[in-house]
DNA sequence: CGCAATATAATACATTTGTATTCCAATAAC
DNA sequence: GTTATTGGAATACAAATGTATTATATTGCG
């Protein structure tokens, strides 16, 4: 190929080449930025860009004994169908990458047509998501668990759906209102005219459930948003460790009593356990509180997360 | 995880924690390095290690729209049942892995158990093999299609085979013999004699062949025997273009007139042709033309190579 | 048309990586 | 016990990479 093909090559065409070149034939961004007839800094950041989207992933093919003996142990612990435990790493978002992909890996296998497939809300599904292989599944439906954001976030509720629906084929089915209503009663009227209760029975009715969960921390998404953020100091006086699925829990597991709890539109955590398949895919040390409480309740039946939770996890079960 | 342990790691464990920080995690190499307790040096050399040997894999996600277009070019010209082209490069060990994946991904699709499969030998069909994924099929077997190479060369055909076996937990059968006999005489003692007739009569039948194949520079590796180097100018006199499992063919893929060939220990080529699914797993525009000359006589219906000479096929065909 | 917004090239620089070299300790061979 | 051999640490340095800055098209819009 010569400068002048390469030159008309649209920009898609330019990403395979060089995820092709920079990463299975090893060639140096300047090497690959001669052929091409771009900029190195061109290179360097589109090299980049596939690592983070997903364009380009690595398997590694070696496990780790620590991390499979973990595995065991928690599936013996908490009775867990399915455990993956990946190594801590101190950055947050490299953790999440990580935890992302071997929730994918997870969920690749687990995917099968004519399955419906609920799914929550975070920056960690939204890793998984990425990470999974596209298909054409005719017959299946992904469907919302939750109530939208109405600040727009990085990645909304919205979000997580349609790219999971978008990457299988199949149809999506939304929860069209907030995830916290303004008041009890506006949440009354959303909840018996606006479609969201078909879609949380739907939901319900679900093979397979994906979901994530918050702490308690400013780092979690969900606190971030202001009506949420203002009312921490609450939330900890009502024994709350973190939620799943804008239901905020105690450290058994069991829904707190507070006002957030009752204007909360999404399926309530506790209608997980009629799911033959849920997952949980949430790591980091400050999220173990919340993971436990709720592998203690029993909400999930499969479980990602990484070493140094997994570690705490066993140890408060001894 | 702190230091005291990590010091305490085996060295596979240490490779799967680094390749885990490297490759998945992102770490740089100083901070694997200081958190392992190891040198950095040796992090970075084991990083390598890991890419080359097959327990770091990267899948491309993003196709390659001339490739693919080439692909079923090839398909359609020389009656192909599986063709995949890969971008090519000037190194030759790099395009080696690159075609070397690609033919790993095809067989890994194609390979099931209760199978028998053939295999010949060659740098690149080492590097497919290490790309698959390891199984234990319990009733499958592999056979070697060619004699051994007696000066001891980087890849044997034995250890093909071996490794090939290994990877599918599959019973392993040895063409025990050198790949040319020093006369016409003991090869037909051979061939009469030492099971080696039996282990050709397991390969005619088998289901699957796995075959590269030999251009006449001293890029390849079988010339680079001396008992062959010294006869390449007669080889090319009497029309050889190259060579398949130690048969050299002219331009239309037919077994020259030669000394060689006369005391070849192998399947002929032909034998191919009752092989249900044989793949030629080969690249590197010096080798276009034996390639060219193994398709037109239709040894084989699956093909891996590269862009550069998946265009001369395609242009030859016109 | 001119203007702002965007994308890319060109450049520079700090960090990271690959590699060679030397040195040291543990181990095996004599 | 002494001497090779080996594997890894320590070091140094050149090459490659990541990133910021500025300059230069290119595009879309009023």
């Amino acid at each position: 190929m010569n400068n002048d093909e390469a030159a008309a090559l649209g920009s898609e065409q330019m990403r395979a080449r060089i995820a092709w070149y920079y990463y299975v034939a090893g060639l140096t961004q300047q090497e690959i930025s001669d052929r091409l007839g771009i900029a190195r800094a061109r290179v360097n950041k589109i090299a980049g860009q596939l690592r983070a989207d997903g364009s380009v992933v690595v398997d590694i093919r070696l496990p780790l004994v620590s991390c499979v003996e973990l595995e065991e142990q928690l599936k013996a612990a908490y009775a867990l169908k399915q455990v993956a435990v990946v190594p801590s790493v101190a950055d947050d978002e490299q953790l999440r990458r990580m935890i992302g992909d071997a929730g994918g890996i997870m969920l690749d296998a687990l995917i099968a047509d004519g399955q419906c497939i609920s799914v929550g809300w975070g920056r960690t599904l939204s890793a998984s998501i990425k990470r999974l292989r596209s298909r054409q599944l005719k017959d299946s439906s992904v469907v919302s668990l939750m109530g939208g954001l109405t600040r727009g976030s990085e990645t909304n509720t919205f979000e997580v759906s349609t790219e999971l629906a978008k990457t299988l084929g199949a149809d999506c089915y939304y929860v069209t209102a907030p995830i916290y209503c303004p008041s009890i009663e506006s949440r009354e009227i959303l909840l018996t005219h606006s479609g969201v209760n078909e879609v949380m029975e739907r939901a319900r009715k679900s093979d397979l459930a994906i979901v994530s969960c918050g702490d308690l921390s400013h780092k979690t998404a969900l606190t971030a948003m202001s009506s949420v953020g203002e009312r921490l100091p609450d939330l900890k006086k009502s024994g709350a460790v973190g939620e799943i699925l804008g239901t905020f829990l105690d450290a058994q597991g069991l829904p707190v009593d507070h006002i957030l709890n009752q204007r909360v539109i999404a399926m309530p955590p506790a209608d997980l356990k009629m799911i033959p398949n849920s997952i949980l895919i949430s790591g980091g040390l400050y999220k173990a509180d919340i993971i436990e409480a709720i592998l203690c309740a029993g909400y999930v039946n499969c479980l990602v997360t990484d070493e140094a939770v997994a570690q705490r996890l066993v140890a408060s079960r001894r």
